[in-house]
DNA sequence: CCCCTCACG
DNA sequence: ACGTACGTGAGGGGC
């Protein structure tokens, strides 16, 4: 019956939701509104595979469209029985997201919204979330058929809606061109995994353990009393009560103490107890999210950390990582980066590489703005930052001093996000007139950048939404709010989300592009990771040279753009050293 | 389950 | 006079 079928939508059922960990109970299918199968599959894997072995062929046919939500998920559990799909997808998450980025995707709310239908509830299933929820093994076999046909068929129905939706507001090429192919990329990135040397971090985690044991008594030895460090009220009580080091204690945004690293950094002089609890958070974080938690993140199996990326949370066109996140692997600071050492390759034979963009954002705003003098900077390949200095300090690239730098650095970034006089005094500590001096000679130097954020505004207030360079969009239902603070705010997204987005669609072409040139020439090597502007590469040391010229080749040409997009790259035997 | 804090781009 | 930088995820406290 499936054979005759070009659109075939499907949902697999399993044991759990690490596709690496869990097993395949069966397959729900539906190729036609209000009727679906569902097709339960042995206990033993051999079995399984036996079993799907006819399915194959489907799965492999690129005539054919297989039609998931979330599919990235059946794609990892089917891998694991031997399938691999090379007929086109649809997601319907995905497109959804395209369509409402700001919103969520969930299945039952998506029915609910566009079905006018409420799905049998996984909770209605195996119970709520906690020790006592059920396996989905455990469930009447009649019961899992009812449930896993409904899902089928409810991504059935909503495909209908979305493809029409994405085909009107001209979504289908960042959909079928980007998107969709991606699904495929992160799949096997996922899958890959990366090495991590749990001994290093255990060493680093034991030492750190001990320096907080001594601040915590040199903390507590300060506050004349015993209390617990990590909590943000009992600190704000013993600093701001107990040994009242200011008469205006800062407050966070609902009227508790605040003892954040800003506030703490004001108070510096005013007595030894706060650098002596700066250093216990810098380190307490290091101990309890990285050292201690990434070693029991370790596939067993695998004996590697396997993220999973997100390609429909961040509302700019980003991915996100969770379980662990490895797009926020410290780097800043010098102990942080002792966690970077323990990424390491699979093994002798193969190095790191790590290749990253050098200023996308920077180059992209000054691509689409088309400021002649941010593009000639770029052109001639000048450091940004230095020539900003020159520029809105009125000196020679040589006479830029540090503090001119690190002022014009804070200048770009804010830009990108909009910025206003006070955000950046408040961020590099000036006050707001010489702030508003240093935007006023910005936008004086750059005057492409001025009329390209006001125009961008423009756009965004006169159609509801603003574009990446694919065609991605942002809706900004608040451009025309008569509320200052929340129009603001929506001015602020009108002016980062295309640049933001930009560099999320030009990095997402360079990895398709990546995998399937690697593919091609199945190549030992591997992509591993992406962090925004950074991918990180497992490379046979034997194919280093064509790996680097691949990589760097794809990523620089990854689009036509205005401004030359340059990428640096390096590779060792750990993730610090590469980047 | 929300809040605060802090790690990254 | 107001209150702001853009986008994320995770750990710990406390109700």
């Amino acid at each position: 019956m499936l054979e005759g079928a070009d659109e075939i939508c499907f949902d697999t059922e399993t044991t759990g939701l690490d596709p690496l960990t869990a097993d395949l109970l069966g397959i729900s299918f539906c190729i036609k509104k209000g009727e679906a199968y569902y097709l339960p599959v042995p206990e033993k894997k051999q079995d399984i595979i036996t079993l799907l072995e006819p399915l194959k062929f489907l799965f492999e046919d690129k005539n054919k469209c297989f039609i998931a939500q979330n599919i990235k998920y059946d794609l990892k559990v089917l891998h694991k029985y031997g399938i691999v799909i090379k007929a086109k997808s649809f997601d319907t998450m995905i497109a959804h997201y395209l369509l409402e980025p700001d919103s969520r995707h969930g299945m039952d709310m998506l029915a609910e919204r566009y079905l006018n239908y409420r799905p049998i509830s996984i909770e209605t299933l195996i119970g709520k979330k906690g020790k006592n929820q059920l396996n989905m093994r455990d469930i009447d076999l009649e019961r899992v058929t009812e449930y896993a046909a409904e899902d089928a068929d409810i991504t059935f129905q909503l495909k209908e809606v979305f493809e029409k939706e994405l085909k009107k507001e001209e979504f289908l090429s960042l959909f079928n061109e980007i998107e969709m192919p991606l699904v495929e990329v992160l799949a096997d990135m996922e899958e890959e995994g990366i090495r991590l040397d749990i001994e290093t971090l255990k060493k680093f985690s034991e030492e750190i353990g001990t320096e907080l044991i001594q601040l915590e008594k040199d903390i507590h030895s300060f506050a004349g009393t015993t209390f617990n460090i990590d909590s943000p009220k009992q600190l704000g009580q013993i600093l701001y009560e107990v040994l009242a080091i200011t008469d205006k204690p800062p407050k966070t945004k609902t009227g508790q103490f605040s003892t954040n690293e800003d506030a703490l950094q004001k108070l510096k002089g005013k007595h030894d107890i706060i650098e002596k609890v700066l250093q216990y958070r810098s380190l307490r974080k290091l101990k309890s999210t990285y050292a201690d938690a990434l070693p029991n993140e370790v596939n067993e199996q695998t004996g590697r950390i396997h993220t999973t990326y997100s390609q429909t949370i961040a509302a700019t066109g980003r991915l996100s990582s969770v379980g662990p996140n490895l797009q926020n692997i410290p780097i800043k600071t010098k102990r942080g980066r002792e966690i970077r050492k323990a990424f390491i390759p699979r093994s002798e034979d193969f190095s790191l590489l790590s290749a990253d963009y050098s200023q996308i954002e920077l180059r992209i705003i000054a691509g689409l703005s088309k400021d002649e003098g941010m593009i000639k900077a770029f052109k001639n390949n000048e450091d940004i930052h230095t020539a900003t200095a020159s520029k809105i300090f009125e000196v020679s690239p040589e006479e830029v001093d540090r503090e001119m730098r690190t002022k014009a650095k804070s200048v770009n970034f804010g830009i990108i996000y909009g910025q206003s006089a006070f955000g950046l005094a408040q961020n590099i500590n000036i006050s707001r007139s010489e702030a508003k001096d240093i935007i006023d000679a910005y936008f004086n130097q750059y005057p492409g950048i001025k009329s390209y954020m006001s125009k961008t505004i423009e756009i965004a207030k006169e159609k509801g939404f603003v574009e990446t360079i694919m065609h991605r969009k942002r809706y900004l239902r608040d451009i025309n709010s008569s509320n200052g603070i929340v129009r603001g705010a929506a001015e602020r997204n009108a002016i980062n989300a295309p640049i933001q987005g930009s560099a999320a669609d030009i990095i997402k072409i360079a990895m398709i592009n990546i995998y399937h040139e690697m593919q091609k020439h199945s190549y030992k090597s591997k992509m591993l990771l992406q962090v925004h502007d950074e991918l990180v590469f497992d490379v046979y040391k034997d194919e280093l040279e064509e790996i680097k010229d691949l990589v760097k080749n794809k990523m620089e040409h990854a689009v036509e753009f205005n401004v030359p997009l340059i990428v640096e790259m390096n590779n060792a035997g750990n993730w610090l050293e590469a980047h």
